[in-house]
DNA sequence: TTGAAAGCGCTAACAC
DNA sequence: GTGTTAGCGCTTTCAA
């Protein structure tokens, strides 16, 4: 059977479509309650839905969002920053057209062009990780950049703050009493890395702790790439060596708990590590729980959405919105091995790690 | 400025609007060659684009597909299976409205409603993962079903062939000569655990090898639970232990991994692995990297999009359609342990282990 | 409290 | 080869 129309209703209840119309859109005004009890009683029982299209030409509206991505939906990394976004939009009545480009710039130009043909009423442009990309031409006035920044500003983005997440992830280090503090770091992904480094030298400095080039590492963001930076660090000299890593991301902390495990060093009772991601299958899987800090993917796509929806109001028409990244504890940080195996081991105790450290938690 | 109209474009160019349909629709017959450039410069001039929505609501059609899934969007699982149909919808020109419903009926209810208003030319219903369900109240006919059976058929549907993929993974340890083959299960996921321990059985008695149901234990599908499961083997005596393991999944597969290196096990020469699901993030990233099926999610969110779409043949209207799950060859997988360190290592089999058991499975 | 009718931007049947 | 026009299904102004 056909789709049935506003008049078929009109007709069934014997009304106007004018009437009809307004009991689906439930204005106020006028329209006897006993009229309105027997239009929707005529809708249902034909099975009346008003179409989207039709009502979308004639409001200039289409209660329709496109999200366009590079890989967020077909990769297993920040899924959840669709969840955010597409709970506000379902919360607020809107459907979203989803398009993953690949990051090929010819697809991106067409999504752009079918979503503007679409009359979206507005756009999400989101990457899968924390960067900064040019904006597209042809982007529309409005629209909102998630998980990265466009270079040359125009439009309102949200980025996580991987400055103050290094810096929480370090600082969950040194109040355990670590001092020799490592980073494995990455150099494949900017932004984010040079961020997470900024963190970890703040902490350093604000604790007095002397900042060793040596235990600055870089390999690729895998569990591959991570193993061999800390293979690397397992080739300083013993009492050079760290007692803690902060891994860049969780893949690479997953590297080094193979290779630890594979010298029978323990988590945390002879290495403490934390990542950074929270990524699921990884950081929660690793035995012992990997300690991280979460990339607020969720509450970005949300973010993106409620400002992209004109839903929450946010001032400036041009600012980046730093979104917090939480520590998530779990057990792979205890307090660094006891020193008193090697008593001989450094200099004045007082300089290597003074005992206030402990309590500046 | 406000969006451009087709009668602004007929102005510009000094035609009526039928002749710029024509030419932006590329409609063959008539229309002179110069008539034609002259309205497509009108049009890229005045920056026009014609309007899907007014399209769609003359033609009803609306060159748009929704998506329905469970959660495949926002978690790590099954993205691949939005990537295919994200591709086909593309290269046909669709656009994909993609609704996660998180498994709660009343969204996925509203979902159904909202797309169909929405007048999607087709309806794809997607699960993370393999299992039977019931077909939703208000599902259109000609949906197709991705990674799932409808329980009462009447719709299409692309699964896996879990049956022939658990085949193929104890094939590949039975090749490579062993012959004490554990299954780590699951009871978490019915459909997919039943049929890949159909296929081990099958291989089992396809080399006449006894089923030893020791060999059959279970866990939750996690890392954790791999683990688990993979301890309770280990309380076997000795020579009645596994040389080698399928694990339901590769997530299970990198507990037994965890268990095997703390135990100075080594990967393949004291012990065989294969997993299932070539999961991102977890097969390859092993050390060594497993060997695995593959779940041909691509694949068969490309099917799904295309016969949805109606661009893939597909004779019955109301058949499942299996997809084969190719085996990911990687390092986890050797001979068994030489047995010659052991050579008195089992009592008459006859008696510990009757040949007879093997049937009565 | 209700209805008639215009018109959103497009396609396509038909006329010329 | 090209133009006129009806109408897709709805909202909304205006009149009654």
């Amino acid at each position: 059977m056909a789709r049935a129309r506003i008049s078929d209703v009109a007709a069934a209840a014997g009304v106007s479509v004018t009437t009809v119309s307004l009991v689906m859109n439930d204005v106020e005004s006028r329209i006897s309650e006993e009229t309105r009890t027997r239009v929707r009683e005529a809708a249902r029982a034909i099975g009346y839905a008003p179409s989207s299209v039709a009502r979308g030409l004639r409001t200039q509206q289409t209660r329709t969002v496109g999200l366009i991505s590079d890989q967020i939906a077909t990769t297993p990394f920040a899924g959840d920053m669709l969840a955010g976004a597409q709970d506000a939009a379902r919360e607020n009545g809107y459907l979203v057209f989803l398009i993953d480009t690949g990051g090929d710039s010819a697809i991106e130009a067409d999504a752009i062009r079918a979503l503007t043909a679409q009359q979206v009423d507005a756009l999400i442009y989101a990457c899968m990780w924390h960067q900064v990309v040019p904006a597209p031409a042809g982007l529309p006035a409005g629209a909102v950049f998630l998980d990265c920044r466009p270079e040359n500003g125009g439009y309102r983005s949200v980025v996580p703050d991987d400055r103050a997440g290094g810096a929480a992830a370090v600082r969950e280090l040194v109040a355990a009493g670590h001092r020799r503090i490592a980073y494995i770091d990455t150099d494949d992904t900017p932004i984010a890395s040079n961020l997470r480094h900024e963190g970890y030298l703040e902490v350093l400095a604000e604790h007095g702790i002397p900042v060793d080039p040596a235990l600055h590492v870089q390999g690729e963001t895998t569990a591959r790439g991570g193993r061999a930076a800390f293979e690397q660090l397992l080739e300083l000299p013993e009492e050079q060596r760290p007692t803690a890593i902060f891994c860049f991301n969780d893949r690479m902390a997953a590297g080094v708990y193979i290779a630890a495990h594979r010298r029978g060093l323990d988590i945390p009772r002879d290495l403490s590590i934390v990542g950074y991601d929270d990524q699921q299958l990884v950081a929660a899987e690793q035995d012992p729980p990997l300690t991280t800090i979460a990339l607020p993917h969720y509450d970005m796509g949300r973010w993106a959405m409620e400002v992209a929806l004109g839903v929450r109001a946010e001032g400036d028409e041009d600012a980046t919105h730093l979104m917090e990244c939480p520590v998530i504890r779990r057990d792979s940080v205890g307090p660094p091995p006891a020193q008193v195996a090697k008593p001989n081991r450094r200099r004045a105790s007082h300089t290597e790690r003074p005992p206030e450290a402990a309590t500046d938690r």
